[in-house]
DNA sequence: TTGTAAGCGTTATCAT
DNA sequence: ATGATAACGCTTACAA
């Protein structure tokens, strides 16, 4: 039954000698070519079929010029917020026939380099490279021919000039430090704080927005504490990290370290909102189901992938790059910022209107 | 300084050419061939370098018979859990050489078959499946003539029948529920409950486990509680499903369902653990600061991944496929099944030893 | 409508 | 130690 005996796999040649075609022809008659009759179109697919022939892509790539493989870079496939643009980047790029190639740098600049190096090797039709450290015209430059396009970018000196390249991808962060801080302010906290993580561009662009916003709206001086890439994964000392006076509110540079933060302050003896009020970013699931809460900035991280993998695609058959886009966000307002509630019974998660 | 303007990649021929040599030669200098002079090895060296010559792979592998690719299939790339196990196969697998092609079946089977023969159409030298809803044989058909690692097979039928084949690696479930189970017996709970989702073999398991071990150790009988697929979404609605009278502890199936059951409890007013004990699977990062903060059995979903890899890459070298191993679990104690705690003060994990 | 033949960029075999 | 030359499996002019 099982035809493990030929070692060899089922080649086209195999197909076109069962249906009595040439190699072309049977070529033809797979791809759906027209001038193809019925007659020998049906042959070669019983034949096909009969052989159970899968086609030698990298040969057909070879030739065509053409491997419908993408190649996609981010940080880290752990973390839940490149896992979700992962996720949103294979779907929609399995649905157009591509097959993705991932590669995970963890924010080290020779790996970035490395990966990008593979997909050139591996011939991708496009790359896409999410929240890397890289200079996006270094990667541009090496990426070779395949269009490529950038979301999030991080590169730290990217907080001061505006980027304006085409295929480049982001989220309106600071649209969602001024919903955040506002929203503050509205609530009636004035002692605000900014706890940053890490060294990339994002987190200067958050700080520096929720700075200047704060300044302008309300003529506060904005607190400003600053951990390391991995200070979320010790709650304990993240308590300790504001120092003895906790501020009013914190704006924190993302939800896994809100989190961390929460369970620091609760082990710290603080109450949130009570004694703080948090405020995160991202919109990670588990940020709805927290306790408290916690509000935070719902960050379009599935559509931002399906995005990067729909232009990638359109580049390719167009062969132009779309221009670079922002996509919007919006606050949540949940537990974790709300004044006086009465503990242990949830309130309706709102979502504020930017007013825009 | 750039030269974007010759259309044509740089080939192995334009570095023979610039060092004077034949394309063989040229490929075995570049590949490290020690019958090759040195003179010669340094010439092709510095051509290829001067015309920044990156190897189209492709080719490579259509004619030496190995892409140095590995296919990784999961059900989604933005689950925590398989997210972690994607993170330690990539990483082992770039430590090793090799290029990942990840697809996220999302549990379909047609999906799933598709990935597969994606994988073969790409000639890749080995693949990786996670958490399958394929039977494991028929996958191992479809593999081709790539070595096969099953990771975590969640086949339906897989329930009752044991599975030695080989290449399967997989945590120690059964342990994990036995230890879970004995600790709620020995903090004093009774009427025991299991929470399950989905209808996977590994819910199975984990139910049938829980309910034999239960009945085994103290002549209790399980209660069963079963939720769909997506219930951890509403966590809301999943405060009602373990009916109006509470068990005193509850088993979830995993930590998503855990978490979003203490939310949904929280909702109902009801009180953890005073007044039901809860448990997870898998031990995700969030898992440990929930609040209360979630006992749980942690499995090695990243050194699972790394295995897969591991085990793949030496099948591939040796020729031999690794026998099925199964790594252990252990169960994690915290609040979530504390029974007189101290309310808002943490205290230590503990790591249960299983005694084995 | 179909076949012939020339590549695509490598590596492996066989000479030298 | 190196060079011709033939694959690898496919697509696509160019013929017929």
């Amino acid at each position: 039954m099982s035809k493990r005996h030929a070692d060899r796999r089922t080649t086209l040649a195999d197909v076109a000698a069962r249906a009595g075609t040439s190699r072309a022809t049977a070529s033809r008659a797979l791809a759906g070519d027209q001038r193809i009759s019925e007659a020998t179109r049906r042959a070669v697919r019983d034949a096909a079929e009969a052989l159970e022939y899968i086609p030698n892509v990298a040969a057909r790539g070879l030739r065509a010029r053409r491997t419908r493989t993408l190649g996609f870079l981010l940080p880290d496939l752990g973390d839940p917020v490149h896992g979700q643009v992962a996720a949103g980047f294979e779907l929609e790029a399995a649905g157009s026939g591509y097959t993705v190639i991932m590669v995970a740098a963890r924010n080290v600049l020779a790996n970035e380099r490395r990966a990008l190096r593979v997909f050139v090797e591996r011939s991708t039709d496009g790359i896409c490279i999410v929240s890397c450290i890289l200079d996006p015209s270094e990667a541009r430059d090496r990426a070779g021919p395949s269009p490529l396009v950038v979301v999030q970018p991080d590169h730290p000196r990217l907080a001061s000039r505006p980027l304006r390249l085409d295929g480049v991808i982001r989220s309106d962060d600071a649209s969602g430090v001024r919903q955040a801080v506002d929203h503050l302010l509205a609530t009636g906290y004035r002692d605000i704080a900014y706890l940053g993580m890490g060294r990339t561009g994002s987190n200067t662009v958050r700080r520096a927005t929720a700075q200047r916003v704060l300044w302008e709206a309300a003529g506060i001086r904005l607190r400003a504490f600053q951990v390391g890439a991995d200070a979320w994964r010790a709650p304990s000392l993240l308590g300790e990290a504001l120092g003895s006076t906790l501020p009013e509110a914190v704006i924190c540079y993302d939800d896994k370290l809100a989190l961390a933060l929460l369970d620091g302050l609760r082990e710290r003896g603080a109450r949130v909102p009570d004694d703080t009020a948090v405020v995160g970013f991202d919109g990670i699931p588990f940020a709805a189901i927290a306790r408290p809460r916690l509000t935070t900035v719902m960050t379009p991280a599935t559509e931002m992938g399906r995005r990067a993998a729909r232009t990638l695609v359109d580049a390719i058959v167009t062969g132009r790059m779309a221009p670079a886009m922002t996509l919007p966000v919006e606050l949540v307002v949940r537990e974790s910022t709300a004044r006086a509630t009465a503990s242990g019974r949830p309130m309706a998660d709102l979502v504020a209107s930017d007013g825009r």
